[in-house]
DNA sequence: CGAGCGTTTGAAATCGGTCAACAGCAGTGG
DNA sequence: CCACTGCTGTTGACCGATTTCAAACGCTCG
């Protein structure tokens, strides 16, 4: 990992991950005020940690381009991965409540991260209005999308929440412009696993019964989702737990 | 559920629960003009909605006495609680997103809870840093819960999940002043169940297991933890998933 | 006192986990 | 260019924790 400063050509005001970041709903005078306060990114190489569990918290992190897993360490060697994470997504949201990164977050792929030094950020968001709702909404998205991701866990069977899973990474490239019915998965058999709460073989035979089936096409990482409908049925037989999320 | 305006004995500069609620880290006179804020409290009788699902956004709500629990709803029957929640805890944060409750939030037993207009509320976060500040560690700290409570429904087994549910429970009685090893459990078999992502006779199964083992005892909702580290060793063989929170 | 939940307990069924073998592909180095 | 090695993914067989179904009990509240 290294950090980098921003270049002028790489500011907020450009960046077309405004519509998910920070920076929605400010006018272009109230973006550069931003700009000012993030002024530095850092690169990851995949493997790399953006934070640590238990690190001091300086800054929160807007995801300039890449993906990222957070996951939480149990002492014995369980592992729970809590969150797989996209452009204009933020992250060290955890960290706030004691001052201490909660989790650990990992480079899946070669990815960015904008820092946002959060003490700056405090006094900022409180001078605009719309900038401090805008982190607001973007906190509450994040337990709203925490909360279904225990239903998932608490309530779905494993077939319903790796349907669910699939729609919902669909949705949320969708939401940045790439295909919905055909991308790539950045984690493994295991950390999808982790993530839905069952086995790495479980995952796999889902994947092959789902082919079976006719609902989708996988080879190595490369999926396409051929019967949406069918997913559908199988994910929300009962609710949208995929859609909605960042706006 | 009825509406009654707040009186003058009533306020939080007077209440014993702002060490965990809003008013930390206040001085007297900012936490006069948080009084200024919530001017009106909500009586809730067992079985009563403070919110639900759907409904838009006014307010966020502190809980002034008495338990709730929040849950998501699926259309076809399943539900899932994603929370209980105890004096001094903040509800319907998950609204704020979209501006509409995520969640239904219902009464456990008699309960009240204090109306914090969210509008009025951010113009107020934005005049005292302090209030800014707590109000984002309340958001961040439900956060953390969430992704422990994750853990435990990804990672544990029925077991650890109903000794670290058991221990979570006593940490937050105690941090209010009651007694950590002896309470009372204001929600079903059937409602642990949910919020532990098992079925009720598990619950059920298991209580009688611990009792078996000497590790409480419990007989209807009245539960006693005889052996706390035999607990821990159960639940947190792993870790303290149970430990900090509300601080 | 009776109705109706909520809870306990047992027995049978099952989903998903565990263990194990193997296949596929990627990277390394001879 | 081709073994060699290691990691990721697939598949099968068996096992077991938890669920499901069922029956009975005992509070609680009208």
């Amino acid at each position: 990992m290294n950090r980098i400063t921003t270049d002028s050509s790489n500011k907020c005001s450009t960046c077309v991950l405004g519509q998910f970041c920070l920076p929605v709903g400010l006018s272009n005078e109230d973006i550069d005020k931003v700009d000012t306060l993030v002024t530095e990114k850092i690169r990851l190489k995949k493997g790399d940690a953006l934070y640590r569990q238990g690190e001091p918290l300086t800054a929160v992190y807007g995801i300039k381009f890449g993906t990222l897993k957070t996951e939480y360490a149990l002492p014995d060697g369980r592992e729970q991965i809590t969150g797989f994470h996209l452009p204009g997504e933020m992250l060290g949201l955890d960290g706030i409540g004691d001052n201490h990164y909660q989790s650990n977050a990992i480079a899946l792929e070669d990815s960015e991260a904008c820092v946002v030094r959060f003490a700056d950020f405090e006094t900022l968001a409180r001078q605009i209005p719309s900038l401090q709702q805008q982190f607001h909404r973007i906190l509450s998205r994040e337990l709203t999308q925490d909360q279904r991701h225990l239903l998932s866990l608490g309530s779905l069977r494993a077939e319903e929440r790796l349907a669910s899973f699939l729609l919902n990474l669909s949705d949320r490239l969708a939401a940045r412009g790439y295909s919905p019915v055909e991308y790539h998965l950045r984690m493994s058999r295991e950390e999808i696993g982790s993530y839905l709460g069952i086995q790495l073989e479980t995952v796999s035979r889902l994947f092959s019964r789902f082919t079976d089936s006719g609902l989708i096409q996988i080879k190595q990482r490369h999926i396409k989702l051929v019967d949406m409908n069918g997913l559908l049925e199988l994910a929300g037989k009962s609710s949208a737990i995929h859609c909605p999320h960042s706006a």
